[in-house]
DNA sequence: TTGTAAGCGTTATCAA
DNA sequence: TTGATAACGCTTACAA
């Protein structure tokens, strides 16, 4: 009963292939039981120290560990968050995966990192991960489509439902998220400020770009300030070299008393691609150079001199800390809309 | 038996915290034994069409799907992957993770991303990983140190190692990543047909460095065909910034009959921050702009006309493949090198 | 082709 | 503080 036959068959192998040690292991080489050897390993749990301390010595005797496997199994708890990523165009998603990786590694987590194929796809990501009962899914996802998620959440066993660094509408799903409307206020201020007066403001898919508010909110307040609306270039996709070329045709096609002063853009992917299309010595013999340009989300390619981006850093560390806190059951309001900072860089010196 | 106190009473509240649907029950609907269900949703089973057919029938009416984290306990298979990462500053691991990612959800495989927070945490990352019963553990690293790796794939319930884009000389790691000699051989011939002669080394850490063979290649043929060896610079970390950093405080220190002609990188992520150096007007009126630049992965910013960064590109598509034909054990060397291709672009345009 | 018995390694729950 | 029972939902191996 304590060991199966399959168990002493493997072990004759070596190292790599022997097959797990149990709890019941350390319990008959402790000699206490299965329980006591679980509890040893949890931390408030009713054990004396001495039996603890045993417990643990023979586990590190033994090489044992526990199998998180059965432990999710048994307690219906898993301990293991689903990431859905899509559009790896971005380079500001290298860095939410950092962020929420190493806060959910010391918070006890595991990541399951679901690529979310295409739009359609979602649906089947999000089944793929729920098969493996993650306690929550985490969408740090543009493109996704929030008419299936309400399909989705309802049908299948999905805990917890997070939208990360977007708001979301979906019934049932948490939004942690960056202050979009202060955020993008603050760079319209910035912006003003400069002298800028003719901006163009550069989104990323008309679809996606409903999500964030900052497309409604610059327009808005510029409406506000002076009576207008800015044109709005929308680029098929949040990457720098899409926008780069879209960019870049608009402003060929422009004539040259209709040229932007500054290109306000959506994100930091867009910004990236903005800086190269306006920094060109000329497109037509329309000179681009002295144009703006801010960004959002502060990756590190914008710190770089040769982009030297203004633009708007996420408060990260606090939205991953929120992240923790839902999972934990702490928090309890719909979204959690935080506070970034404005980051201001040589893209908005005027020259 | 057939569905216990906790399923019932969980059921009362509505969809997303429904208790899951079993094979049992969805056996019980259909009129055949859990087994049967079993079958139905395994490929090269022995079960009748009709059988199938209406269990898969049911199986969607109930919305049954079946759960991963008991078919794993009891068949010691996981299908689970373990993606150790770090660096998360070097813009190619975006590139990999997608790659990654897409191939093996499409081979039906999860991916479990660790991130290995320090040159000291590959063990622990490595253990939280093999707790989960990962088929394998991929390291897509660049620091990892490879006495540490001895030490733990002996200890550990580790299935398979494999260490992604790099050489690895742990016993019993495999190895898949692009030829690092033939690759560096091109892009020597390269910066030679074009007429550079004062060549500078940009690398990685010095303790990573050895694991390429970029560097070595690079020297080798260098002395092979001119008796000389070229400068090196080492940069503490394979990231943009730093790279700018560290060449522009060299390029400074230089004397104008100093300076290279070219500047040959280990990788985009540190040719990025060269091009930057590069092509700042001067260094104490030393003008830099003519200078050449390669780098080694073909990230996606590299293509940016800003940068037209002229490098190699590692042939993603085939080393994803062979991942995952190494998990299906279809492999069987050691190391799994591929070729890869140069991609010529401007930054190695004479001026 | 289908059914059965015996686990997989844990944890929840209660009893001692 | 510790021990025991009964799951958790599935698969392997074999019998029918």
């Amino acid at each position: 009963m304590f060991r199966s036959a399959r168990t002493k068959g493997k072990d004759v192998t070596d190292g790599s292939d022997s097959r797990a040690v149990t709890a019941d292991d350390v319990a008959a080489k402790v000699g206490v039981s299965r329980w006591t050897v679980a509890r040893a390993f949890k931390q408030d749990s009713p054990i004396s120290p001495r039996s603890r301390k045993r417990v643990l010595q023979a586990a590190l005797e033994l090489g044992y560990v526990p199998d998180l496997l059965a432990a999710s199994l048994a307690s219906d708890k898993s301990n293991l968050v689903a990431l859905l990523v899509d559009e790896f165009e971005n380079p500001h998603k290298l860095v939410m995966l950092e962020y929420l990786t190493r806060a959910l590694r010391k918070a006890g987590y595991g990541c399951l990192l679901v690529n979310s194929l295409s739009d359609e796809d979602a649906p089947e990501a999000l089944l793929s991960a729920s098969q493996r009962r993650v306690d929550a899914a985490v969408l740090i996802g543009m493109r996704v489509n929030e008419t299936m998620l309400d399909l989705v959440i309802g049908a299948r066993r999905l805990r917890k439902l997070i939208v990360f660094a977007r708001v979301s509408t979906t019934p049932g799903a948490l939004s942690i998220c960056c202050d979009d409307v202060t955020a993008m206020g603050e760079i319209a201020s910035h912006v003003i400020a400069r002298g800028y007066r003719r901006p163009l403001f550069l989104a990323g898919p008309e679809t996606v770009s409903t999500r964030l508010m900052r497309k409604e909110t610059f327009l808005s307040r510029w409406r506000q300030e002076f009576g207008s609306t800015p044109p709005v270039v929308a680029v098929a996709a949040y990457s720098p070299i899409k926008a780069y070329e879209q960019l870049t045709a608009y402003l060929k096609a422009s004539k040259a008393t209709d040229l932007p002063d500054v290109v306000v853009c959506e994100n930091d992917a867009l910004a990236l691609g903005a800086v190269d299309a306006v920094s060109q010595a000329d497109h037509r013999h329309k000179v681009t150079r002295g144009i703006g340009v801010t960004g959002f989300d502060d990756i590190p390619a914008g710190a770089m001199p040769r982009y030297s981006l203004t633009t708007y850093r996420q408060p990260m560390e606090d939205m991953a800390a929120a992240l923790i806190s839902v999972l934990k059951g702490e928090a309890v309001q719909n979204i959690a809309s935080m506070r970034g900072e404005l980051v201001v860089r040589q893209s908005t010196e005027r020259l």
